[in-house]
RNA sequence: GGCGCUAUCGUCUAGGGGUUAGGACGUGAGAUUCUCAAUCUUAAAACCCGGGUUCGAUUCCCGGUAGCGCUACCA
């Protein structure tokens, strides 16, 4: 109904008609709507392609093509950088810009996020895909998250992934950016691209020590263990190398603040055979770790607490057991820490301090015995 | 349907008329090691298809195909 006159719309308006205001974009003329995008390059669009697109709605809120160009021509924005998914809009942004009389910004339009499906990221569909909060919750640094989200359409073309903001900002321009959609990696079970996480551990790797353990108070507190700053400090050294998020730091450290360990499988206080490491006897092999145990104990009453001498120590009293360090220390470990993988061995006992480790050791020497 | 955009390993990308098509993540194997990591070495892995242009195209052009976007009184 494009071609109604002045008088029957004035009528049906006065009449109460509901009504929506368009724009009417030129026909017939022949005429070419052109502008450079600072990705895209030159584009252009014949204006009998466009559309006659609302302004104004029915109820007499503006559009978002209308309300959008009449903020940014109000505030004199200079660049207009968004999704792709906006770059035939331009078109009518350009009459809309145009009309008002507006100097035209620059425009720029990114390629768009696309889910491994290839369907465009949405909110509806991948609610904690596309919320930042998802990923400060799991502990990313906002500097790993920008630098993995540039590199999402964008490379710095000198074969280097990792990249600090400075260096973003030194080698970023919009003529380097990619035109085609890229995929973010996730899975129903894993909802982080692996690069993603990766970058994390690298940036969390860049981090002073004392910069990256306060980071890690809060997850601590979230999770319910009180763990000061000071010991803070000293565990961060030990676990840096173990995490690639934040929050997996209260699962690789929660055993140096808790006063009582978790219940473990004692069976993982017994060193494996070579050769057939499951079907063995286990009696004969608990037995060896009890005095593995019980040396051990004997060590640590009296050896100073320092990782050079544990170390000496612990080594010797292996070799006087006719034992390698593996068999030898692995006892140990999970008598301290409650489970098989962990931190350095030493580190972590002179962190855990004598007092701790040989309780925990006489708790899982009782735990054997009861066990033969 | 119309209009627009895009197309290199699984993913993110570099490159570009003649290359062993490079890097990274991930994956496999090995080294190292007190476990786990980290680290190092190493392997597998790609130019969508068809026509041109050219001595020669993955690269340039055209077409096809596919994907995505816009085509709302949503933003």
């Amino acid at each position: 109904m494009r071609e109604l006159s002045r008088e029957e719309s004035d009528r049906r308006a006065a009449a109460g008609e509901p009504f929506a205001l368009r724009y009417r974009v030129p026909r017939g003329e022949g005429r070419t709507l052109r502008f450079h995008d600072g990705v895209y390059g030159a584009q252009s669009k014949e204006a009998d392609d466009v559309e006659d697109f609302a302004l104004l709605r029915s109820d007499g809120m503006p559009t978002y093509h209308l309300a959008s160009c009449v903020d940014d021509a109000d505030l004199r924005i200079s660049h207009i950088i968004r999704g792709q998914d906006h770059l035939t809009n331009t078109f009518k942004h350009l009459l809309i810009f145009e009309a008002l009389g507006a100097q035209l910004p620059q425009f720029a339009h990114l390629p768009l996020l696309v889910a491994p499906d290839g369907a465009k990221l949405s909110k509806r569909k991948h609610g904690p895909v596309v919320s930042v909060t998802t990923y400060r919750d799991a502990g990313f640094l906002p500097q790993a998250f920008i630098n993995f989200l540039c590199l999402l359409g964008w490379s710095p073309k000198n074969d280097r992934d990792f990249l600090t903001l400075d260096e973003i900002r030194d080698l970023f321009t919009l003529e380097g950016v990619n035109r085609a959609n890229a995929v973010v990696n996730f899975t129903e079970d894993d909802p982080f691209d692996a690069k993603a996480v990766w970058l994390n551990a690298e940036h969390l790797r860049a981090l002073p020590v004392d910069e990256l353990s306060r980071l890690l108070v809060p997850f601590f507190e979230q999770a319910g263990l009180h763990a000061s700053q000071e010991k803070l400090l000293a565990v961060t050294p030990l676990i840096r190398e173990r995490i690639k998020l934040l929050r997996e730091a209260v699962p690789a450290a929660d055993f140096f603040f808790v006063s009582e360990l978790a219940p473990y499988d004692p069976a993982e206080l017994i060193p494996p055979k070579k050769g057939d490491p499951k079907r063995e006897d286990l009696a004969g092999d608990a037995a060896l770790a009890r005095r593995v145990l019980e040396t051990a104990e004997q060590v640590l009453a009296t050896t100073p607490f320092d990782h050079d001498s544990l170390d000496k120590a612990l080594r010797e009293a292996a070799a006087s057991l006719g034992l390698k360090a593996g068999p030898m220390f692995q006892p140990i470990r999970v008598a301290v820490c409650g489970r098989k993988n962990a931190p350095p061995l030493f580190e972590t006992m002179v962190v855990l301090g004598r007092e701790v480790c040989l309780r925990r050791i006489g708790q899982a020497a009782e735990t054997l015995e009861r066990l033969v």
